[in-house]
DNA sequence: AGGGATCCGATG
DNA sequence: ATCGGATCCCTT
């Protein structure tokens, strides 16, 4: 009889751990198939880890191990999910991110056969009918069956619907002259493109890029170019040459809807062997697309996020475009970065990681500057287009702005005006959707930080106080400016809704469209809005961050950034960062065409560095002085981060495990980790539960990761309080 | 005493 | 995550 070690489906820490069942029916099960059992008193798909043998009876079995083992209920699959590669990656991943090793499994896995119990419901294999010519010989056939022996002969192997009458196939079925058999049918179609795209020719900074890359000793190599430098050709020229030595590519974006080039290239270039990953298919679809991949019809993998887990073999290439977006870091179990993963697979297949971006995030810029990464550079835009004009308007000045209105200064009213009158585009950014939180002095643009860590503080409604979510120092709402003593202190905030309603009084005739998450849940409505307003249906476009990347409008010659600053009251260490890059890719949205751009920049907080390095394009200047600040502070990537997030439905309790644990750590690691909090994470509850962060700072994570692991297994669960971690976390 | 809501420990 | 037994509590 089999013994099996099994995951079960659960992914909650206390439950991340083997348990055994026995298989008594004698169909073997490998490891890597799914079985459905009962585990107390629930009919649960389990993951199959590893598969033993034993002579005994049940009950002999039972008695010998010290706990009552049961019959799995049902043989889910008969061959296994996972290549061996990839059943090996679920353990580096669940071990680096200290998360239970099935919510690995189902988040790599599409819907259909991931392990948990809803998969049986997933979308099934769809099959078609096929037939292929045996026998060409046509002798004693009927005309009308020759006539399709002769089809078949040009065409074989086809879709029986497409060869012809129905009752003709199966006489010459009959007759031994062809076959019927069925085939996987792929639901997902890549678009057509009316054009093929034919590869343009390289510049020399390119050239050198592609060779330095190739050639590059390092693993992973920091593709840092300027926005409108030409990296999208050095990724398919790097293609090119990997595929044409054998090798297979994984290309990741950031949001597939926003970059259509990409698939548009490939799947011109190489019809049919490209798949395609993310959010945007239907489950059906996904499934017919990763099972082509798994089967090896494809070469090339295009996708977002979780298409770092393609069961694409061969891996010569992984390509992150846009490294530093956030959207690679998935915010719920496991906790992973799409980086992180694709330098894990990089290393079991000795392939080559390229990370591209112009603003880099700050580990890969440290360790290309350290040399740990490879370095390659595109230092000038393709077409010599000059730089848009910048300038940043100060909100603080009252004379400046339009009459009752703290949204729109003089400055950008007439610039969006001019361009009004020479039918050319304008594009207005708001980074925040909805209300904001953002408190700073209208009269002076004092910030109010934390003097402890100097995180920004937070306005919070409940109890009209200033939080930091660093460190949990709180104060009182204050009433006067401490800097320059006057009352107008403001908490900002207003959503793009009311930019448009405000905009449109003043031009009542400008078309205006509107860009943001809640338009753009209605599927495709992003690719349709944005669509429509390069075919200049609108002349303005007032939208949140997702407009302001990638795109190629070459009839904007004016962005707005209605409030810069913004981002700079988020709780988060990267709250600069942020800015900087949310700045420096508006301005590159502008004038990307045969005319001068120009980016208007309004903030309250106009002196500070990430606004005015933003506004000049320099990431460098930027990251030297960031990296100060980091250092101070001791923030990533002078040291690593793992939040450790406690949730429980005492509040009590909660608070006390999470003490338990940072005064655990702290004394266990002296010198060698700090632990910050037990704060209030942003979402203090959810649902019926009470929540609290600790977060640990430190230099060498692989270290302490085995103790946490430990104390997070021991304590979960006791007393009702549940520990998950976040390794890397992008917050705090 | 009875029945429902809540807590808590264990899950092979 | 979820089940079921133990405990708590209010009504009868």
């Amino acid at each position: 009889m089999q013994v099996l070690s099994v995951l079960i489906q659960h992914a909650k820490t206390s439950l991340d751990r083997v348990f055994t069942y026995l298989n008594p029916t004698p169909e073997k099960v490998v490891p890597g198939c799914r079985v459905l059992v009962r585990f107390n008193n629930q009919l649960l798909m389990a993951y199959v880890t590893a598969v033993g043998e034993t002579e005994l009876s049940m009950e002999e079995f039972s008695s010998v191990n010290g706990f009552a083992a049961r019959p799995i209920e049902r043989i889910v699959d008969t061959e296994p999910l996972l290549s061996q590669e990839l059943m090996d990656l679920v353990d580096e991943v669940s071990d680096y991110y200290l998360c239970p090793r099935i919510s690995v499994l189902q988040t790599m896995l599409p819907q259909s056969l991931k392990p948990s119990y809803s998969s049986l419901h997933g979308p099934k294999i769809a099959y078609e009918d096929w037939v292929e010519l045996l026998d060409a010989n046509e002798e004693g056939l009927t005309a009308k069956q020759k006539e399709i022996i002769r089809y078949l002969a040009q065409n074989s192997p086809i879709l029986k619907k497409e060869a012809g009458s129905a009752a003709i196939l199966k006489t010459l079925a009959g007759k031994g002259k062809i076959r019927f058999f069925k085939k996987e049918k792929v639901r997902y179609q890549i678009p057509e493109n009316e054009k093929e795209r034919e590869p343009k020719e390289l510049s020399q900074d390119q050239l050198a890029a592609v060779k330095s890359i190739y050639e590059s000793k390092k693993r992973v190599v920091l593709l840092q170019g300027v926005t409108g430098s030409g990296k999208t050709e050095v990724y398919l020229k790097l293609s090119e040459k990997y595929l044409s030595e054998g090798k297979n590519i994984l290309m990741l974006v950031p949001e597939i809807s926003l970059t259509p080039v990409m698939v548009e290239y490939f799947s011109s270039r190489f019809k049919g062997e490209v798949a395609i990953l993310h959010s945007g298919l239907t489950p059906a679809e996904k499934y017919d697309e990763y099972r082509r991949i798994a089967r090896g019809e494809a070469r090339v993998v295009v996708g977002a996020r979780s298409a770092v887990f393609a069961p694409l073999d061969n891996i010569g290439l992984i390509i992150l475009d846009e490294e530093h977006v956030e959207s690679y870091k998935q915010d719920s179990l496991p906790f992973y970065h799409a980086r992180e993963v694709a330098i894990m697979r990089a290393n079991r297949h000795e392939a080559k990681v390229v990370l591209g971006s112009a603003t880099p995030s700050f580990e890969t810029k440290a360790r290309a500057m350290r040399g740990v990464y490879g370095l390659a550079l595109l230092p000038h835009r393709v077409n010599k287009q000059i730089l848009p004009v910048t300038r940043i308007l100060d909100l603080t000045n009252r004379a400046a702005m339009m009459p009752n209105d703290r949204v729109f200064s003089k400055p950008l009213i007439q610039a969006i005006k001019s361009r009004l009158e020479k039918k050319e585009q304008v594009i207005l950014l708001l980074n925040r959707r909805g209300y904001s939180s953002l408190v700073a002095c209208s009269a002076c643009g004092h910030n109010f930080t934390c003097p402890t860590c100097h995180g920004n503080l937070t306005y919070h409604k409940e109890d009209s106080m200033l939080k930091c979510h660093h460190c949990g120092y709180v104060e009182e709402y204050p009433e006067t400016c401490p800097e320059c003593g006057s009352d107008r202190i403001q908490r900002i905030g207003f959503g793009t809704e009311r930019a448009v309603k405000v905009l449109s009084e003043y031009f009542p005739d400008a078309r205006i469209g509107r860009l943001d998450s809640d338009v753009g849940k209605a599927k495709n409505n992003i690719a349709k809005t944005l669509r429509s307003f390069r075919n200049k249906e609108f002349d303005v476009l007032v939208g949140t961050q997702m407009i302001a990347k990638g795109h190629d409008f070459p009839d904007v010659t004016l962005v707005g950034v209605l409030l810069a600053d913004i981002g700079l009251s988020l709780a988060s260490y990267r709250a600069a960062e942020s800015t900087f890059e949310l700045i420096t890719q508006a301005v590159g949205r502008s004038g990307r065409g045969e005319k001068q751009g120009e980016a208007l920049i309004q903030a309250y907080n106009c002196r500070h560095y990430a606004i005015t390095y933003g506004a000049k394009q320099d990431y460098e200047g930027f990251f030297l002085k960031e990296m100060q600040q980091r250092k101070i502070s001791g923030y990533p990537p002078y040291n690593y981060l793992i939040a450790a997030y406690f949730s429980s439905k005492s509040e009590e309790k909660c608070i006390e495990a999470s003490y338990e644990v940072k005064t655990e750590i702290e004394r266990r690691y002296e010198g060698k980790a700090t632990a910050i909090g037990p704060v209030s994470p942003y979402y203090e509850f959810v649902g019926e539960s009470h929540r609290r962060v600790v977060i640990v700072k430190t230099k060498n994570p692989a270290e302490i990761k085995p103790f946490l692991r430990e104390l997070g297994q021991k304590l979960s669960g006791k007393n009702g309080v549940d520990i998950i971690y976040d390794v890397d976390p992008l917050d705090y």
